[in-house]
DNA sequence: TTGTCCCATCGAATTTTTCGATGCTAAGCT
DNA sequence: AGCTTAGCATCGAAAAATTCGATGGGACAA
């Protein structure tokens, strides 16, 4: 069975004859007969009631009708919507970082559904080292991520930078004076995970001379970080935003220290083999959706 | 496009490989890129990302997945619903007497239902002359229908006998002593149609002679022809179990003539060249469901 | 009966499909 | 870095299929 067999079999049932449906399809009559005969073989039922001049459908004919339908249906739908390599559409998979996850995200999402309805986007909230692997070995199309250091094989798009301060849960009590990292250092620290990006800065940050001592606690979910803190568990370095929204809201509070603040830059990364257009159209739309400070066009580093 | 070419693409997408998806098709390696190079060129979309060693689905091959499993879904639905000549299933187009239709025709449906859920049947109410054409021109598959004197292309099978008698409004005013079809052929008479059989054989019970005359008033519609007589319009001769249902009850009445009562046989008939056995164990059902009198297996005729 | 309409069938030409062998690139190994 | 391996692309030949034009036969109408 194949799709040319059942569209000879929709021609000739919705035209009546042979003939008609070869002319139809720009076929020889002889064409259209032994694509029904292949079809009838190959379902051993006959289809067609040829007994008379009029040929009848028989009643296995008249049920194949409805599937036929949909299946010459279905192969110009897939042409349609598959076929149009201009066209922007099909699924990407977005590696995103938690805090972008938990702020703009939504927009972005709204963004892409109203221009490219025909767009799937599949998420999936990570870390960097993960991103990263998923962009080389391709199963990220895309990645919203800390800012990293630019690789070659990458294609990156600023999508600003976020405001980051050292905080504590309200009730935790901060030795007097506490005010720069080498203080903070003696607190107990949670970091986000074994393993991640922001991790290497923290320890970097409180760790100048290089002993990348792996210990202290580690959590890499946002919003459990939040929990940990505000419990009186530690210290954390957490984007101000969390001073505001729901979970941490009035439940924490900064830890004065030199520098205040440490901006973070957030960045759309894909493959640069990849880079698709419809990729490179999503990375446009994610800074466009991106609520964090873009100071210009150019990529941010993390600074002071 | 073609379902070979769908079908290797599913393969490779689920078994992650050209290779493996050549195993499970029992094809070379060779000819499965042969048929994604086709689907490829044909959509003129890029499926697969083959830069890296492991294959990936680009995002328009993802969005492909659905469509394909569908079209191969709906190919393997069609080999196991058409593709099965001894099961009984198929679309059955059937012509019913109009006084079937208003007794056991829901009983008949309820028994194929149960039996054959994959059985699809399409009722027509029409009179003899067009059932007669219908299974003579391939549009019906089954008739339902009065014994009509048999055919040698027609295969018929009793279906029982129904008490027939003329009748005619309560209010009607008949002469005194009516008794014979003579006294009968002297009031307004109500036929069937001009052109039933019904008609034949009312019209030759009242003329024997042969003076066919076509006049008075027709209906073919038995409810409609209740309630033209119910209106005291005339005398027909209607089925006895008129007066005990719906729109007839206590609104009829017998005219008494000699003789009394006629016989009506049933038949179920199917063209002998097209006598499918799904249509055979159709004709079967419909005289098991059948609520006429059945009498013997032997074909019934018209008695007097 | 004859003619017409319509599908089946046949053989030849063409196109498509398949296979095996070989080439090429990415990734892993030492 | 060089070697090996895994995995897809490509090529040419063989095989299979599809297509066409011509012809045949059955149903139906005049």
């Amino acid at each position: 069975m194949n799709l040319k067999q059942l569209e000879a079999f929709l021609a000739i049932a919705r035209h009546g004859g042979f003939i008609e449906a070869a002319e139809r399809l720009n076929l020889t009559q002889s064409t259209i007969s032994a694509r029904i005969k292949e079809l009838e073989q190959d379902l051993g039922v006959l289809l067609f009631d040829r007994t008379r001049r009029q040929i009848q459908l028989t009643p296995k004919g008249r049920e194949l009708l409805d599937y036929a339908a949909q299946a010459v249906a279905l192969q110009r739908e897939i042409k349609q919507q598959i076929g149009s390599p201009e066209a922007i559409s099909g699924v990407f998979r977005i590696g995103v970082a938690e805090l972008i996850a938990v702020t703009w995200l939504p927009k972005f999402v709204t963004t892409v559904r109203e221009l490219y309805p025909a767009v799937t986007l599949q998420f999936e909230v990570t870390m960097n080292p993960a991103m990263l692997d998923g962009l080389r070995s391709g199963s990220l199309d895309l990645a919203l991520m800390i800012h990293t250091g630019s690789s070659s094989d990458l294609l990156t798009r600023s999508l600003g930078t976020v405001p980051f301060a050292w905080m504590v849960g309200t009730d935790f009590k901060l030795p007097d004076g506490t005010s720069t990292l080498d203080d903070i250092r003696r607190l107990p620290i949670i970091y986000q995970s074994a393993d991640s990006f922001m991790n290497h800065f923290m320890s970097s940050m409180l760790h100048p001379e290089g002993s990348s001592r792996r210990s202290g606690t580690s959590c890499n979910s946002l919003a459990a970080r939040v929990s940990l803190i505000t419990a009186g568990l530690g210290v954390s370095l957490m984007p101000l935003i969390t001073l505001e929204t729901a979970p941490g809201k009035g439940r924490l509070r900064i830890v004065k220290a030199d520098p205040p603040y440490v901006d973070i830059s957030y960045d759309a990364v894909c493959a640069k083999a990849q880079g698709s257009p419809a990729v490179r159209v999503l990375m446009d739309l994610a800074a466009e959706a991106s609520s964090f400070n873009k100071l210009d066009g150019t990529n941010r580093h993390i600074t002071k």
